[in-house]
RNA sequence: CGGAGAGUGGUGUAAUGGCAGCACGCAUCCUUUGGGAGGAUGUAGUUCGGGUUCGAAUCCCGGCUCUCCGACCA
C-alpha cells in the first residue's frame, strides 16, 4: 500500500478530553474514528488489525476445539429473552417492528443459538457440538468509556458448545482454556493474561474470566504469580485463596486489570427454558449440556494497544500488525519503490511512505502506527547502496546491503 | 441511573449582550529536506428547538451529545 493513497490521516496533537490510552493512540493513528461514546468506525489500518486477530480467533476455534463458523443475527425476538427471563436486562437496546413485533438488539445469543441448534440436536449422534461466530454485540452501557475497552457496540467471538452432560462438558472446558491461552499468546499479552476464577453470575456456581493486566483495566484481581491464576475480587471473600497452591489472600497480589475473555459452563441454565434435549443411547429424553466461550475481539485490540505502546505511539506484535514492513522513502526515489516491489513479491505486507513530507514528519508517524519493522531509503543510505533497517522495539538502525534486503528482513522479521 | 462540567470552521481555542478572531489542518505557489520545517495567498465555524431583547456565541427553558466521579457490567 502506497501511503499517499491510503485512506488515513494521523494526528500530531493529544485529543483533548480523551484520557483513555489506546483511544488517543488508536485515534492519533488513524485507526479508528470515534462517532459517540464507546461506538467507532475501524478505518483501513484498523480494520486490518482487527481483521487479523479475528483469524488467529478462528484459526484456534477450529483447530484446537473443533467449532464451526456461523454468523447470527444482531437483531432478536424479544419474546426469546422473556421466556430465559432476561428481558429486563438494563444494557438491552430494544427496537420495533413496523407492525408492532418487540426487538432486543443482541447483547450476547444464547436466545438465538438454542432454538436454533434445536432444530438440528435430535439425538446423541449430535453431540458434543460447538458453533462459533465473531458478530458484532450492542449493549446500552449507562457510561461507555475507556475507548474501544467498553463499548455500546463491540467485535465479540461468542462460541456455544453442546454436550451429553457435565462430564463431556467439563472436558471442552478445559480445551477451552488452552485454546484461550493460545490465542493470547498470539496477540503478544499472553504473559500478563491470568486465568481469573469469577462468580458465575446467575448462569452457575463458577466461571474464568482471562484477565489482562493493566492500569487501564476495570476490575480488580488477585494473582498467584507461581500458579499462574488470579481471583477476581468478587469472589475473593468467599474463596481467600489460590485455588491450586492453597496461598492465602495476603500473599496474592491485587492488579488492575481487563477482562478480554470468560468462559461459563451454562449446563442446562438456557437449554432447559427452550427445551433443548436429545435422545440418548438407551432411548431416553435428556436436557443438552451447554458451555459459552466469549473473547472481546475490538477490546483486545485495545489490550495489546494499552500495553504494548511507548512514548512515541504503538508497538504492535508482528502477527497482528496491520503491515510488516514501513519504507519511508526520504527525497522521491526509484529505489525505494523498488525494494517495496520486491518485499511484496516476497509475500509480504508493506506500506511506503511516499509522500513528499518532511522526514521528522515520516518518522513520528511511523513510530505512532506502530509497524515492526521500518526501512529508510535516502540520498544517504543509497551513497553506500544501502538502507537503513529499524526494528520499532530497537533504538538503533542499521545498514543493509539493498541486494540483501528481501532476505534480512525475511530472516529478522 | 445519581452527581458535576462542557458544546464556536475538519481539530484546538478567543470573543460575557453590539464587526465572530487566532493557531493547526486543507488547497495553490516558492523555499526547505534525517525526528511532526519556513513564507505568501486562499478555504472553512457559533450543537439543535423554543424564548427574552432594537440586537444573542454570550441571558432563560427544553432536547441531543461529549467529558469526569459514582453506581451498573453475561
Amino acid at each position: 500500500m502506497r501511503q499517499s493513497s491510503f485512506f488515513i490521516r494521523t494526528k500530531k496533537e493529544e485529543i483533548k478530553g480523551e484520557p483513555s490510552l489506546n483511544a488517543q493512540l488508536l485515534l492519533r493513528g488513524g485507526f479508528v474514528n470515534k462517532e459517540m461514546a464507546g461506538v467507532y468506525s475501524y478505518l483501513p489500518m484498523g480494520l486490518k488489525v482487527l481483521k487479523k486477530i479475528e483469524n488467529i480467533i478462528r484459526e484456534e476455534m477450529r483447530t484446537k476445539l473443533g467449532a464451526q463458523e456461523v454468523l447470527m443475527p444482531a437483531l432478536h425476538p424479544l419474546e426469546n429473552y422473556k421466556a430465559t427471563g432476561r428481558s429486563e436486562m438494563d444494557v438491552l437496546f430494544h427496537t420495533d417492528l413496523n407492525g408492532g413485533g418487540k426487538l432486543v438488539l443482541g447483547q450476547s445469543h444464547e436466545e438465538i443459538v438454542v432454538p436454533l441448534l434445536k432444530k438440528f440436536i435430535s439425538s446423541y449422534r449430535d453431540l458434543p457440538l460447538g458453533v462459533f461466530q465473531i458478530q458484532t454485540k450492542f449493549r446500552n452501557e449507562l457510561r461507555a468509556k475507556s475507548g474501544i475497552l467498553r463499548g455500546r457496540e463491540f467485535l465479540m467471538k461468542d462460541l456455544y458448545s453442546f454436550h451429553e452432560d457435565e462430564e463431556c462438558l467439563a472436558e471442552y472446558y478445559e480445551r477451552s482454556k488452552e485454546a484461550y491461552h493460545s490465542i493470547f499468546n498470539r496477540l503478544g499479552i499472553g504473559d500478563r493474561t491470568y486465568l481469573t476464577f469469577a462468580s458465575g453470575g446467575t448462569f452457575s456456581d463458577y466461571s474464568h474470566e482471562f484477565q489482562t493486566i493493566t492500569e487501564s483495566g476495570e476490575d480488580d484481581v488477585y494473582l498467584c504469580k507461581e500458579c499462574n491464576v488470579g481471583i477476581n475480587e468478587e469472589i475473593i471473600e468467599e474463596n481467600p485463596c489460590c485455588p491450586s497452591c492453597e496461598k492465602n489472600k495476603n500473599e496474592l497480589r491485587k492488579e488492575r486489570a481487563i477482562e478480554v475473555g470468560n468462559i461459563f459452563p451454562l449446563n442446562t441454565r438456557f437449554s432447559d427454558p427452550f427445551s433443548l434435549t436429545y435422545k440418548s443411547k438407551n432411548g431416553e429424553e435428556r436436557p443438552v449440556f451447554m458451555g459459552c466461550y466469549g473473547i472481546g475481539v475490538s477490546r483486545a485490540m485495545g489490550a495489546v494497544v494499552e500495553i504494548l505502546s511507548d512514548e512515541k505511539g504503538i508497538v504492535w506484535p508482528k502477527e497482528i500488525s496491520p503491515f510488516s514492513v514501513h519504507i519511508i522513502s526520504l527525497e522521491k526515489n526509484e529505489e525505494a519503490e523498488k525494494i517495496y516491489q520486491k518485499l511484496i513479491d516476497a509475500g509480504m505486507e508493506v506500506l511506503l511512505d511516499d509522500r513528499d513530507s518532511s522526514p521528522g514528519e515520516k518518522f513520528a508517524e511511523s513510530d505512532l502506527m506502530g509497524i515492526p519493522v521500518r526501512i529508510v531509503v535516502s540520498e544517504k543510505t543509497l551513497r553506500s547502496d544501502s538502507v537503513e533497517f529499524k526494528k520499532r522495539t530497537e533504538k538503533e538502525a542499521e545498514l543493509i546491503k539493498i541486494e540483501e534486503i528481501v532476505s534480512y528482513v525475511e530472516q529478522n522479521i
